[in-house]
RNA sequence: GGGGACGUAGCUCAAUUGGUUAGAGUACCGGACUGUCGAUCCGGUGGUUGCGGGUUCGAUUCCCGUCGUCCUCGCCA
């Protein structure tokens, strides 16, 4: 035993009770033969031999064998009397200290799986710390149970080792994003939950005042405007671990309550924000995961990203790229492109690399449906071959015409081409959900390979036809990429904001923008949306006020922290990577929350429910 | 708000066109067993088929409603 481990057992024994443990079930190996130890951790699994029983003790750590043997034990290690009997009455998640001697495993008894695999403790004695019940289902590392067992006993799913996982590494992950931060001047700054609801974007979690009767906060869908107040601040480099909530129907990937890195800093301009901020990623995935992200990140213009990838985000796990025929189409014989052309639309293709003998007609029928439902009227496909092409559109594309298609697609035989002919809205939403499934079906989207991007200049306007006006395609902070846009009126599709997203696998994982910081500019983006100088005043009038003083030029971004570390781990959604998620409506399953208040709360907060309680 | 899937033993699932006493694995309880590690072998307990209503001689099965979970479209500046 070297002088440090010996230093450290000692400090270890001085202060603790008899029964605390002086390791974890995680540590012990062949290094600590014939050392008297304590354990303590649950009972994972109990196997009797009669006059032998091993029990397999679990903590965080690891899993450590425990061997309660009654004539080595009473012959070697003087077992406490009573002790086998108490042992044979333990079962499952009893918590248990163990005192007992380390001893290597005999020859053909060593469990490799397990790093304590080749020792095993001779038991001394056994406290029962706690009986457990029968639980609700087994403590497994595969997920039997359903979720909403597991959600409702969230405590003993979290005893899950995959879950242990999951807490340990977004902790690291968070935690070297918090370092990486602290060492590029940033200051963590908390901004209020109870604030100020805001007229635009997703439905606010209202709390009401007592103190002001019929007068409600907010809690922030994020930290918005509080980080760029810091910025006016002249806080220069603000950054927060930040929960932010929103009140909108769930998914696998959104949760009512969900954790962004918010990060805003001044006097930049859009390649210092990405450029920090991808160091920030990759240092992230390297130290919180051990993933290693090739760089530099490719920059897409957005209309380029749409091009290529029918997507604003982009997998590029894959390439398979949308090519465009529209050119080539419009001479075409055949009638679905040529009319598709005329109509003012395009068409637009991709090549399957070595694809056509993985599609069977059944199988493109299958595509042509997957298609279908993204408003594509049909599929055109074709098969190359050494000879031409087969398929639908072989008849319109043989001999020469066939080659020119073959030679624009790049195409080589063996590979499967997909066109789709329609308005331009139409081929790329199409095309790019094929193009992600097809990638999938073909083995192109292996979750263990992770492939980043920006995208850049979004559109600053969206038109919504619900309520027939334009309205913010990111936030209304945004900046138009020419400053000195006078009129959002005229050509307001084309004008470009000077936002973007972070993507991975095709998941968009953060947004961010340079922002405006004139008030007069700003106030202009209200106006042209129709909000009127007095709701201006009523919602965002702090802000506005705060530009009178002196606003810097500044941008930021905010990155979803759960669906990073569900990406990163392989995970299907963001509930497996926080800690006490809520079901699909919203619910605690555990807690039982929302759950109704008494008449006096009510009371005091001035409010009454409208709801029509049965009977 | 719309669409879809699911709900049977503590857990995971099965049960023929609607037909006898609703089965299996696992967990749990009891027994055997000194080298297991998802131990094995023998035996046993365990069910308001989510809930309510309807059709039927008869409903786990068909119909309506309701509750819950998941997926998805809308929504999420």
């Amino acid at each position: 035993m070297s002088v440090r481990r010996r230093v450290r057992l000692a400090a270890r024994m001085k202060q603790r009770s008899p029964w605390q443990r002086t390791h974890t079930c995680g540590e012990l190996t062949i290094a600590d033969k014939d050392q008297q130890v304590v354990l303590n951790g649950w009972i994972e699994n109990h196997r009797h031999h009669g006059q032998i029983v091993f029990l397999d003790l679990r903590d965080r750590y690891g899993v450590t064998q425990v061997v309660v043997d009654q004539e080595a034990g009473d012959q070697q290690s003087g077992m406490a009397a009573g002790t086998f009997e108490l042992v044979r009455r333990l079962g499952a998640e009893d918590v248990i200290s163990v005192r007992g001697r380390v001893r290597p495993r005999g020859e053909g008894n060593v469990n490799k799986n397990r790093s304590t695999g080749e020792i095993e403790l001779l038991v001394q004695s056994v406290t029962v710390l706690s009986e457990a019940e029968t639980p609700p289902f087994e403590i497994l590392d595969k997920a039997e149970a359903n979720e909403e067992l597991r959600m409702q006993y969230r405590y003993l799913d979290l005893r899950r080792r995959p879950l242990q996982e999951a807490m340990l590494k977004r902790a690291r992950f968070v935690t070297a994003i918090r370092n990486f931060l602290q060492q590029h001047r940033f200051i963590d700054i908390e901004t209020p939950i109870l604030t100020k609801s805001t007229p635009e974007g997703a439905r606010d979690y209202l709390v009401p005042s007592r103190v002001h009767g019929g007068k409600f906060y907010a809690l922030p869908q994020s930290p918005q405007i509080f980080k760029q107040l810091c910025m006016v601040a002249g806080l220069d480099r603000y950054y927060q671990i930040a929960r932010c909530f929103r009140d909108e129907d769930l998914r696998a990937d959104r949760q009512p309550e969900f954790t962004q890195i918010d990060l805003e800093m001044s006097f930049v301009e859009e390649h210092d924000v990405l450029d920090i901020v991808e160091a920030m990623v990759v240092h992230g995935m390297r130290d919180g995961f051990g993933i290693e992200l090739p760089q530099p990140f490719p920059r897409f213009d957005y209309f380029e990203a749409m091009d290529k990838y029918g997507c604003d985000k982009p997998d590029l796990r894959f390439d398979m790229q949308l090519i465009d025929c529209t050119a080539l189409a419009a001479t075409s014989d055949f009638k679905v492109f040529a009319g598709a052309v005329q109509a003012g639309g395009i068409v637009k293709g991709l090549c399957a690399s070595g694809a056509a003998e993985k599609f069977s007609r059944k199988g493109i029928d299958e595509l042509t449906a997957f298609v279908n439902g993204f408003g594509a009227k049909g599929l055109a496909w074709a098969k190359v071959t050494d000879k031409g092409l087969e398929g639908s559109i072989a008849k319109f594309y043989d001999g020469d015409k066939g080659k020119q298609l073959g030679a624009h697609m790049a195409a080589k035989p063996g590979d499967l081409l997909l066109f789709v002919a329609d308005q331009k809205k139409v081929v790329h939403k199409a095309l790019g959900e094929l193009r992600l499934k097809v990638g999938g079906l073909l083995g192109l989207r292996d979750p263990k390979v992770f492939r980043c991007c920006w995208v850049l200049n979004f559109p600053m306007f969206e038109w919504n036809e619900d309520k027939a006006r334009w309205q913010f395609a990111h936030n209304p902070f945004s900046a138009p990429v020419d400053w000195d846009v006078q009129d959002f009126g005229k050509d307001t599709e084309q004008i470009k904001s000077r936002a973007y997203d972070f993507v991975m696998n095709g998941w968009e994982l953060g947004s961010g923008s340079i922002r405006i910081h004139r008030r007069e500019l700003q106030a202009r983006v209200f106006e042209f949306l129709g909000i009127t100088p007095e709701q201006q005043r009523a919602n965002f009038g702090f802000l506005l006020d705060a530009y009178k003083y002196g606003g810097p030029p500044h941008g930021g971004i905010a990155l979803g922290v759960d669906r990073i570390v569900a990406l990163a781990l392989g995970r299907e959604g963001i509930r497996d990577v926080i800690a006490f998620p809520k079901t699909a409506m919203a619910f605690d399953l555990m807690a039982e929350a929302p759950s109704e208040v008494s008449a006096e709360q009510m009371a005091e907060l001035q409010i009454l429910s409208t709801v029509k309680k049965p009977g």
